[in-house]
DNA sequence: TTCCAGTGATCCCTTACCTCA
DNA sequence: GTTGAGGTAAGGGATCACTGG
């Protein structure tokens, strides 16, 4: 983010509160006075960033942000916030601006200046969303209106999200990758164990198939022949009724693992 | 107690503006 | 000077939860 070109004036900002557990201690969700407060001021022709010229403004005028960059215009406003106290707030506060101004449907952006995003950031890294209250105390000590705290909070978690689908993204990517290699070089594998079996001089080289033991009751197999007389011997189920069939000199005692997409996951 | 309209908060998608290469 | 891409503030619709009548 550059601001090069922004006249920027962190010397006016003046954060009034530098630790965002003193002002919000409480996490309260409530108060009909929050939302009372809360509701914005119009937008419709006013320089957000500009301190309002008529004293109707008062409520926002300790709010707005006298420093932060460019004159903002927003060309539209959700029509919920308007109520009849707003309009006639917008009318007292659109005085002073321009005609070509007010004529401009376009609307201009506001940068945040550094401090404001450092600010913003902190407090998101404390909590994601904010209540009212802890809005407005923002929205305050950010000379920022409440609005648009909420638009950075909303922005904010939308990157958020966005990265972590990146992650994801490019994590079953390896995953996938990684079972592609898994998948080529158990093919290769079959292969040549077929070729193996197909070619007898060598099948009669290699040592007799193993005899595996399997114990009905706990289903448990043992390998090798040595393993499978020790089995006998500790076992009386495995003497009884032994369920033995051959593998190959490939086979595996061990029990398959079934990874979770939870298993997969890099460890953090 | 249930239903319903109103309201606020949030998410998601999109637009518009700004900056930079 | 122009242009396209990327970043981001903001608008607006959809949805959900809550509340009061």
């Amino acid at each position: 983010m550059s601001s090069s070109t922004h006249s920027y004036s962190p010397s006016t900002f003046n954060p009034q509160k530098p630790s965002w557990n003193d002002v919000f201690t409480s996490s309260d969700r409530d108060s009909e006075t929050c939302r009372i407060e809360e509701r914005p001021l119009i937008l419709r022709g006013i320089d957000v960033n500009r301190l309002p010229s008529g004293a109707d403004c008062e409520e926002e005028a300790g709010v707005s942000s006298p420093n932060s960059t460019v004159s903002s215009v927003s060309g539209k406003r959700s029509e919920r916030e308007v109520t009849g106290e707003d309009l006639d707030m917008e009318r007292d506060c659109s005085r002073g601006i321009s005609d070509e101004e007010d004529a401009e449907t376009s609307r201009k952006k506001l940068r945040l200046t550094k401090d404001q995003s450092i600010i913003l950031e902190e407090s998101f890294k404390e909590h994601n969303t904010l209540n009212p209250k802890q809005k407005l105390a923002l929205a305050k000590q950010l000379g920022l209106r409440a609005r648009q705290v909420e638009v950075w909070f909303q922005n904010r978690r939308a990157r958020t999200k966005l990265k972590q689908t990146e992650v994801d993204c490019e994590f079953l990517k390896r995953c996938c990758e990684n079972l592609t290699d898994e998948n080529r070089r158990l093919q290769k594998e079959v292969q040549e164990l077929r070729a193996l079996k197909l070619s007898p001089q060598f099948y009669m080289q290699m040592t007799p198939p193993t005899t595996l033991t399997m114990c009905p009751s706990c289903e448990r197999v043992a390998v090798p022949s040595s393993a499978v007389d020790a089995a006998t011997r500790r076992h009386p189920m495995a003497s009884n009724h032994p369920r033995t069939f051959s593998v190959g000199p490939w086979a595996t005692a061990a029990p398959i693992q079934h990874r979770t997409f939870d298993t997969l996951r890099p460890r953090s």
